[in-house]
DNA sequence: ATGGTGGATGGTCCA
């Protein structure tokens, strides 16, 4: 089974791109973030017509995620329960027999310090509170998305002159840390030890070029899910093309 | 120190 995250930064901008993701890597689960549409507006027959059923949860401009899948999903929620402050379409989940998914987009949080900080702190603690009470460590769930926080030193070109600031502060990296402490396992990290190896890179400054990175895409099974983990990676040549995302696929494959 | 880029939009905001 092929699972990919990716956050297209426009799912219209990227039309083309992600059928070229399509036709690459024929993934069975395909979850997106930052569609930047409205749901009456979202291309679904570029999905449709390669045969896949299509959720979406979006909004104008900003945020908005979707799961596009060869089967369809079953017990579709959007957001949280109790949508916190400021509520923006940054979940979707389902599930396709045992397993579950879970696709998210965390808040940027801007600066350190700022109030958009605050509100990806106080998005992070909502979101382990939905975990929490929506499903158990022993489930075969799949929690990916772009959380915006590289978890360690590795995960971030030159930490030390990133030095804390935003998606490599202790803080937020705590705040995710406690998450995982539910009973997740990081699956890129877990087959790859090396560093240099990330998921975003700055549209300015020639950061891909430089492979000035970060990598803050993230795809965490449940140990029982982990453990039928074959191989993960990261497709870098989606970032090679033409206008791309300022973000690169994801590519998981399960052994369902 | 600043600005550099890109998407949606039709001002700026967000990343």
């Amino acid at each position: 089974m092929i699972f990919i995250t990716w956050n297209v930064n426009s799912i219209t901008a990227r039309q083309s791109h992600v059928e070229q993701l399509l036709e690459s890597y024929e993934p069975d689960i395909f979850c997106m973030q930052e569609t930047k549409i409205i749901d009456d507006k979202f291309p679904r027959e570029m999905f449709t017509q390669r045969g896949y059923e299509v959720e979406i949860y979006g909004e104008k401009s900003y945020n908005g995620v979707a799961i596009a899948s060869k089967e369809a999903l079953s017990g579709v929620t959007r957001g949280f329960k109790v949508e916190i402050a400021a509520g923006s379409r940054r979940l979707i989940a389902g599930e396709i027999g045992d397993l579950k998914v879970l696709n998210i987009y965390i808040p940027n949080g801007q600066a350190v310090g700022s109030e958009k900080y605050y509100y990806k702190l106080e998005w992070i603690c909502a979101l382990k509170k939905h975990i929490e009470e929506n499903y158990k460590p022993s489930d075969q769930l799949v929690v990916c998305g772009d959380f915006n926080i590289a978890p360690e030193d590795i995960d971030v070109y030159r930490p030390q002159e990133w030095n804390g600031a935003i998606m490599a502060s202790a803080e937020e990296r705590k705040h995710l840390n406690d998450i995982k402490d539910w009973g997740f396992i990081d699956v890129f990290r877990s087959h790859h030890d090396e560093g240099g190896l990330y998921t975003w890179w700055d549209y300015q400054r020639g950061a891909f070029r430089r492979n000035a990175g970060f990598r803050i895409d993230h795809v965490w099974a449940t140990q029982p899910l982990a453990d039928k983990c074959a191989g993960v990676i990261v497709a870098r040549e989606m970032r090679e093309l033409e206008r791309p995302s300022d973000h690169a696929p994801v590519v998981a494959e399960f052994e369902l």
